[in-house]
DNA sequence: TCGAAACTGAACCCATCGGTTTAACTGGGG
DNA sequence: CCCCAGTTAAACCGATGGGTTCAGTTTCGA
C-alpha cells in the first residue's frame, strides 16, 4: 500500500512525527486536520515531517492503516477453548463488546467511513482487520464447537456474522451518532447474555 | 434546528438550491463541497443562493435534516399485520436489508459519521428518523404479537434492536466499506432468512 | 573536535474557498 | 414604457492551508 520510495523511517523524530499525525488525524479526520497542527502537534518542524512524508496523503494512509493493524493485534483468541460453548461465547462477547464501542474503534471506524471515498483502500484495510479478522476467528471456533457435537451451524460464516452482530445491538448505534459515549457495566452485561442467549436459541444443541 | 430568521423560502429558484445542494453534499460531503460546485450543479448563481441560505452550516443542515425525515417516510408499516410472524417478519426484513443497503441510506449515514463532530445535531437526527423509528414500529408489532400469544419475549426492545442487528449480518458492513456495491437477490433472501429464523429460534413459541 | 546530517523556524508561494459586492440583465405588472 | 424584484456573472477580499525554501542551529559519530 505505501508507494514505493516514498517514506523516509530513518531519522530520530520519525515516531514523533506518527504519533503527533495519529492524535490529529483521529481528532479532526483528515480535512479537518492541518499540517501546521500536526506538526505542532509532533513537536517538529514542517519541514522536517516533510522530509519524511513528502505528502500529507501519505502520512494520513500511513497512520490509518497502521491504526487498522493495530486493531487486529486485539483479536480475541478463542480457538482451542474447550467449555462449554455457552461460558466461551460469553467471554467472547465481553471483549467484543466493549471493544467496538470502544473510543479506539469508535475513531478508526468513524474515519475510515468519512474518508471512502477519498482513500478506498480504507474501508479494505479496516474491513480485513476489523469484522473479516473476528469473524475468521470465530469461525475456527464454532467448526470445532460443531465437530464436538455442541453445537449446529450450517452455515458457518453466516452464524459468526450474526453473532458479531448482536453483540452490536442497542449500544453500538448510540456510540456512532454520538447519543451515548460511556456504557455501564450493567448495560454492556444486557447485551452481552443476549447475544449468547440468542444464538444458543438458534445454534445451541 | 434551523436558527431563527435565517432561511429565505419563498422565491422561484429555492428548491433547485436545495437539490443542487443534495446533490453536492451527499456526494461530496460538508468540507469537500465548494458553495460554487453547488451553485454550479443547481444552475443558480452564488449570489442567489446566498440571499437564501446566508451561510454554508445552514445549507448542509437543512439538507442532511431533510434527507433523515426522507428516510423516516420510508418507515414499514407492519402493525396490525395478524399474518403468522414468521411470515410478518420475513417480508419485514426484506424491506429492511434492502433499504439499509441502498444507495440511499448509505449516503446519508457516511455524512452524519463523517460531520458527527461538526454537527453533532445531525447524529440525533439520524438515530431518530433511522434506528429509533424503525424499533419503535418493530415494537409495536412484536408487543401485539406477544399478546397474541405468537411470541415470548421479555424485553421488547432489545428484541427490536436484536432483529435489526441481524438484518445487517454479512451484507451491511461490505457496503459500508466499499467491499461491495451491489447485492444480488439471493444474497439478502440468505440474510433474510437467516435473520427471521435466528430471532424465532429465540423469541417464537 | 570537526563535519555532515538532521532539525528548526519563519517567511514565502500559490491555490482554494467562504462570502461580498457590483453592474448589468430579465420579465411581468401598473 | 418604465419600474422593480429577482437573478446573474464576474471580480474581488481575506483567511486558510498544502507545500517549499533557506539560513542558521543542534546532534552525534568518527
Amino acid at each position: 500500500m505505501p508507494q514505493a520510495a516514498a517514506i523516509l523511517r530513518t531519522g530520530r523524530k520519525f515516531d514523533q512525527v506518527l504519533e503527533g499525525a495519529r492524535e490529529v488525524f483521529l481528532a479532526d479526520g483528515f480535512e479537518g486536520a492541518s499540517v501546521d497542527d500536526i506538526a505542532r502537534a509532533a513537536g517538529v518542524s514542517k519541514a522536517t515531517l516533510y522530509t519524511y512524508f513528502p505528502d500529507k496523503r501519505l502520512l494520513f494512509m500511513e497512520v490509518a492503516t497502521t491504526e487498522c493493524r493495530r486493531m487486529a493485534d486485539r483479536a480475541l483468541d478463542l480457538i482451542g477453548a474447550e467449555a462449554p460453548p455457552r461460558q466461551v461465547l460469553t467471554v467472547a462477547a465481553g471483549q467484543i463488546v466493549p471493544f467496538l464501542l470502544s473510543d479506539f474503534v469508535q475513531k478508526v471506524f468513524r474515519i475510515c467511513v468519512a474518508e471512502r471515498e477519498r482513500f478506498p483502500e480504507l474501508g479494505r484495510a479496516f474491513y480485513a482487520c476489523g469484522p473479516e479478522m473476528g469473524r475468521t476467528r470465530l469461525i475456527e471456533y464454532l467448526a470445532a464447537a460443531v465437530a464436538r457435537g455442541e453445537l449446529a451451524i450450517d452455515d458457518l460464516e453466516m452464524a459468526a456474522e450474526q453473532f458479531s452482530e448482536l453483540c452490536k445491538a442497542k449500544l453500538w448505534a448510540r456510540a456512532v451518532f454520538g447519543i451515548q459515549s460511556s456504557f455501564s457495566q450493567a448495560e454492556i452485561d444486557d447485551v452481552v447474555r443476549n447475544a449468547v442467549d440468542t444464538f444458543l436459541a438458534r445454534y445451541g444443541t
